[in-house]
DNA sequence: ATTAGCACTATTCATTAATGAGTGCTAATA
DNA sequence: TATTAGCACTCATTAATGAATAGTGCTAAT
């Protein structure tokens, strides 16, 4: 007897359940007394479980097929059975109705919508840090994307001879600073006038839009006479080169390591390894950046290796005109995926309330 | 017979050494060999280690005298000794010359000073990364204290009617900026008065002087009659007020989690709160700011209790003008002092280099 | 189709014994 | 008198053993 686990057939209005939705219920069934116990979970504690519906043999049979169709794997002969990868993926795609954000997850998460004049780094660092104290896991957030931010201002402030402080004020509320070298020695008047040039010329324009237009429309022909403009252009060119790359704030790392499933030596390191290097975390969360609603990546789904071990649960957050970033936890694959997805969720709908209120717009 | 371990005399020209002197010398090996191996030293290794010039008999005298007076503990009867903080201390007490840094650490810390037009955040974050890879533990650094940082440049900018962006550049070039609610709807030329205005009074002061003088200087009668100074004031008040808490960037937590010595759930909790907690971490990186040199707390001598298992290693970055934060590591007891003090100080002296070349006087 | 029963397998746990590193003490030695 | 060799003793670590346990797979009965 095979049971087909994926294209399942209801039989008609048969008041029994036929077979492979029954054993995709014994599948969640073993899911979630894993998640829950984080231990192998055997037929007798099954089926007690599911409240002696089917006996033990039964069971067997099913985990039986299971175990065929690569959803369940054995840590050993004589062991309960262990989701794959693969359970977990049904299982999440078979989520139906999320669970409703419990209070105590709203209160917790108050403090990051309440902030007045509050820089959106620190209310970034805020969520995240909220985020892990709730989840129990590492979490990440990556700062808002230069690349589509709007301009709200440049500021051009003379620090020395061949110096000028360069501060870039974006629609999200996000402050960047940096220092250029510049040849002549300007006097901050002339700064200012550059600024306000500047300032008419590119607000409300994104970085992207200024960096690649930065010759058109400045250097067209009708405005080369001017002297200022020439100074504008070189300078206005240096200021906006620069695509900083993005930033990632991370909390609770340390959480993974006291989690019984990152005991073993070997996957300690290699989360270590994933947290050092910071690019893989990085590209997931710019990933998650393109589509709207929470992203899942489930263990051996991740292209990079070390998160093999891992699943990520990541949704983007906004302000009312742009996609900015990501935030997003990192747990075992056995995590507690109804809760988490709905607190992440959460979290993100959170960030984007406050954000877009204290956007400049 | 007693061995007075403190207080050492030098018996003459004797060619012969002392015992204290020795039993100094045994302390050391012991010390060092520990610090090598991580393992309880017994008597016979230790004649080894120092070429059988005694015998393991005559160390165990030695060792069991140093016992009594606190220098030595065994885990257990038939186990070999293991240092005590107050070991340490003496060792790090007597340690007289620094070893010459290694070149392989110039090379690894030289991006440090290769910046150019780096925000100092940003510098502050890759001297305590590299300082992480390189001691291969957990290791923070404060950012400048904004208390003692001098103005170089506030700008206001009208973010909307209610919301004035307030943006503060410190001497030791570090950008702050928060976000002020005001009543009037200032217009931006009225805002660009009221900051060429405070720029001139308060370019140079100390924010502390600042915040503190902001009601003479401005209030005095002499300048009472003027409108904009009375918004000026206003103004300025709440854009100075906020002493921000300064911040600290920590990097290779994970590194102690790997390390033997805190391998037992215990204390692995406990450094986890501690560098949750923060504050007990920041009051030391503080305290070191006082003080000129490198700065040594071991075990037990750390006030917060969570952090009785590690010595810190810290020393204070500065400019031209003012001692501006610290930076140091924080590892197992038994961490190899001679290495990690050096390593620090080197570090902290090329922090000072860089930071004070970028510094804006 | 389901289930009870049983043989079989592998882990876990406690017990035991052997090993070994290290000490402390005493007596011999230079 | 300071040093050392020798020996009895202690305690942790390790390996081996066996009992208990949890679980499976198969077969036969329902």
């Amino acid at each position: 007897m095979k049971i087909r686990v994926k294209g399942i057939e209801n039989q008609g209005a048969s008041g029994k359940t036929n077979s492979s939705e029954r054993s995709m219920e014994v599948l969640q069934s073993i899911i979630e007394n894993y998640i829950k116990n984080s231990e192998p979970v055997g037929s007798r504690t099954l089926s007690k479980t599911i409240g002696f519906k089917l006996s033990p043999a039964t069971i067997r049979n099913i985990m039986s097929d299971l175990a065929e169709s690569g959803y369940l794997i054995q840590t050993h002969t004589s062991a309960g059975r262990v989701p794959t990868d693969k359970a977990y993926r049904f299982y999440v795609d078979s989520i139906s109705k999320k669970p409703a954000i419990p209070e105590q997850i709203k209160q917790k998460l108050s403090p990051v919508s309440n902030v007045q004049g509050t820089p959106v780094e620190d209310i970034l660092s805020k969520a995240v840090h909220l985020l892990a104290e709730l989840t129990k896991f590492a979490c990440v957030v990556s700062t808002p994307k230069q690349s589509v931010s709007r301009l709200q201002r440049i500021e051009l402030i003379k620090i020395s001879e061949d110096r000028i402080l360069v501060i870039l004020v974006t629609k999200a509320g996000v402050v960047r600073d940096k220092i250029i070298f510049v040849k002549e020695n300007h006097s901050q008047e002339f700064l200012s006038s550059v600024t306000s040039f500047l300032n008419e010329e590119f607000k409300n324009h994104s970085m992207q839009e200024i960096r690649e237009g930065i010759h058109q429309s400045i250097v067209s022909d009708r405005h080369r006479y001017h002297d200022l403009l020439a100074h504008a252009v070189r300078l206005g060119k240096k200021a906006f080169e620069l695509n900083q790359p993005g930033e990632m704030f991370i909390e609770g790392q340390m959480n993974l390591l006291l989690d019984s499933h990152f005991h073993e030596q070997s996957s300690v390191k290699s989360l270590i390894d994933a947290f050092e290097q910071k690019t893989a975390i990085m590209k997931i969360l710019d990933e998650s950046m393109k589509n709207k609603g929470v992203h899942i990546h489930i263990g051996i789904e991740n292209d990079y290796e070390h998160l093999h071990k891992c699943s990520l649960i990541t949704a983007s957050y906004r302000n009312k005109q742009n996609v900015l970033g990501s935030i997003g936890v990192v747990g075992p694959t056995s995590m507690d995926y109804k809760r988490i997805i709905s607190t992440v969720e959460y979290t993100a709908k959170m960030l984007s309330k406050t954000i877009s209120e204290q956007s400049y717009d």
